[in-house]
DNA sequence: GTTATAATTTAGCGCGCGTAAAGTATTTTG
DNA sequence: CAAAATACTTTACGCGCGCTAAATTATAAC
């Protein structure tokens, strides 16, 4: 490796003996140049380690390589998994993915989308706020800027939108509670962050109607994030005064149960299926998190990889211009069994 | 505010009725225009909605206004923290940081540093993936670029760091549960990623030893960052075997001790405090979920704000070309008593 | 060996802004 | 009110690379 700093194209051009917009197609794409080319190219870049100018690059390109990944949440742990996973198939597409987290405040959200028409990336993988989303921020945006949007959708917005089938993972864990026990009561926030929430309350009620009986919904107070720490309140609340009506409880997502099962460990309630156990709680989504609670959570699994993989093709679909048809796409949950019910 | 799209500075220098060197003096720093200047320029602002082309704008700028925030693991989210902490530092004073994740993975790591290079940062705050870090190539870099280390120390690097005073963490908690029962036994992977997980082990042992008592090392199998599980397993062949000479356990850090409450429970050991319980159970670091355990854990909260704080300010410091002579802080921890023991 | 085709070279403009130097206008100072 | 200090404008160049058209050369096809 040469000591001798190459300062731009033209000095790593002269020196690979190639001319630069030659050496220009190569780094745009090595398979553009014939063989023997590359490989002078390669050999000079072995031994002089020289980089084309990122700034001056996408100066000058039309469409740079930047890929916007937003989640509104980065320290759940939920959605740096989904975006752990898009970001590396970005990478592996030869694009150039930026994380943002909103933190569950609206208005990092907007500024976000601010910053990022400033990087003028080719698009936009992004799971919003959802109900305290800027959503007319969020529809200009997606207006002038390819986006696809997971996980939360903005009803309405004609843009192309991968998550989960809520009402199916409803479904699934309700049958399978009342198959083998009493049919669940359903432990919600009363404004949940996430448009979910209501998707699977309505997925709920009509999976336990569908069995002819009743359901049972229990709305607890808060708002923002802290979901734990909200479930863990009232839920102790709702267990103190006698909430639910029977000795099973499914809540709208793994946080929520986490929650809970503090609630439940608080007010002396034995969560599980064994004999001593004198309540059943479940989640949804297979948080990172559900299999290491005491006792391990039952929940129903997102399908992160598919739900990933979409998002991700279906935003390259979006760069080429394709105009998606089936601009929808939701994923079926499987059912994890654990010990919490 | 008009439709006319502003092209550039030009444009919206003219339109402004000011000179192009002094709107670029504008948006440099907008108190180095005269009041009147700065008005006019902020009115046309708000109609015509301009912004430099930061492209433009990052090519010729000497140093650019990015800093990377590098993590080993954002789905953990004491990580996710730490960077949430950090990042909203950097924007406040004007900085554009960017969030990368090493994902646990040591060539990650490797490639997220070329990939700062291209960047050209005008600083990186990192902590480092530990003992699996590619140490040669993080050193080059720090020679490069201005740098801080927090959470995880390399030795000897001669870099800033900023992290935790883990011997005070150890002799805080062992002196506790000593104080309040029997002393614990300390568990801890054998190959533990974090460098930090040595100190602690250290300072248990002495901490113990000050006592007057004899520490108790249970070193468990597996490699990687999915501790709770290798502690799960782990954890109940160490108690299966009787690994544990008093039924009080220090984990080396609280994923660990997540992972050790499910072999608990899994072994049917009750843990926590009350007349019930036959173990007690707590961990170091005041990871987010620890308090939402069953029970809820006892452990050492690491000071998150005065670590991002202070490694923030360090940064800022290394950036202004300040030879920082005290270039390494330790902060204490804090005892945070729950249920678990 | 000639022709067709693909790859490369040459030459040069343009991108949007930083920055320096020199000149002009405005404000401050005594 | 003149002189000095400050702020601003004008002019001009450079940053590193994308992109293109025309000219040239190398390779493949016949």
């Amino acid at each position: 490796m040469s000591d001798a700093k190459i300062k731009n194209m033209e000095e790593f051009a002269a020196i690979s003996g190639i001319s630069r917009p030659t050496v220009s197609k190569y780094f745009h794409d090595p398979d553009s140049v014939r063989a023997s080319t590359r490989e002078r190219i390669e050999k000079a870049l072995q031994d002089h380690d020289y980089r084309p100018n990122i700034y001056a690059v996408n100066q000058n390109r039309k469409l740079t390589k930047n890929i916007g990944i937003v989640v509104p949440y980065l320290a759940d742990p939920f959605f740096a998994e989904l975006a752990r996973n898009a970001e590396q198939r970005c990478i592996d597409a030869g694009f150039r993915p930026t994380l943002y987290s909103a933190h569950g405040n609206p208005s990092v959200e907007v500024e976000i989308l601010e910053s990022l028409r400033v990087l003028k990336p080719a698009g936009v993988l992004m799971a919003p706020l959802g109900r305290s989303s800027d959503r007319a921020v969020v529809e200009k945006f997606c207006a002038d800027v390819p986006t696809v949007l997971f996980d939360s959708e903005l009803p309405d917005l004609g843009v192309p939108y991968i998550g989960s089938d809520n009402a199916q993972f409803a479904r699934l864990i309700v049958d399978y509670l009342s198959r083998t026990g009493e049919p669940p009561c359903f432990l919600e926030m009363k404004y949940p962050a996430n448009p979910n929430a209501n998707k699977r309350r309505q997925g709920y009620i009509k999976a336990v109607e569908a069995l002819g009986l009743t359901p049972h919904v229990v709305s607890i107070e808060g708002e923002g994030w802290s979901i734990e720490e909200i479930a863990r309140i009232g839920g102790a609340k709702a267990i103190a005064k006698g909430a639910f009506a029977t000795r099973s409880v499914l809540c709208s997502n793994d946080r929520l149960a986490i929650g809970f099962l503090v609630a439940c460990y608080e007010s002396n309630l034995t969560v599980g299926i064994g004999d001593d156990a004198v309540i059943r709680v479940s989640g949804m989504d297979d948080h990172p998190f559900s299999r290491f609670t005491c006792p391990p959570l039952t929940t129903v699994a997102q399908d992160y990889e598919s739900i990933s993989r979409h998002a991700v093709e279906a935003l390259f679909g979006a760069i080429e211009g394709i105009e998606n048809p089936q601009n929808r796409i939701l994923f079926e949950g499987k059912l994890i069994m654990r010990q919490s019910a």
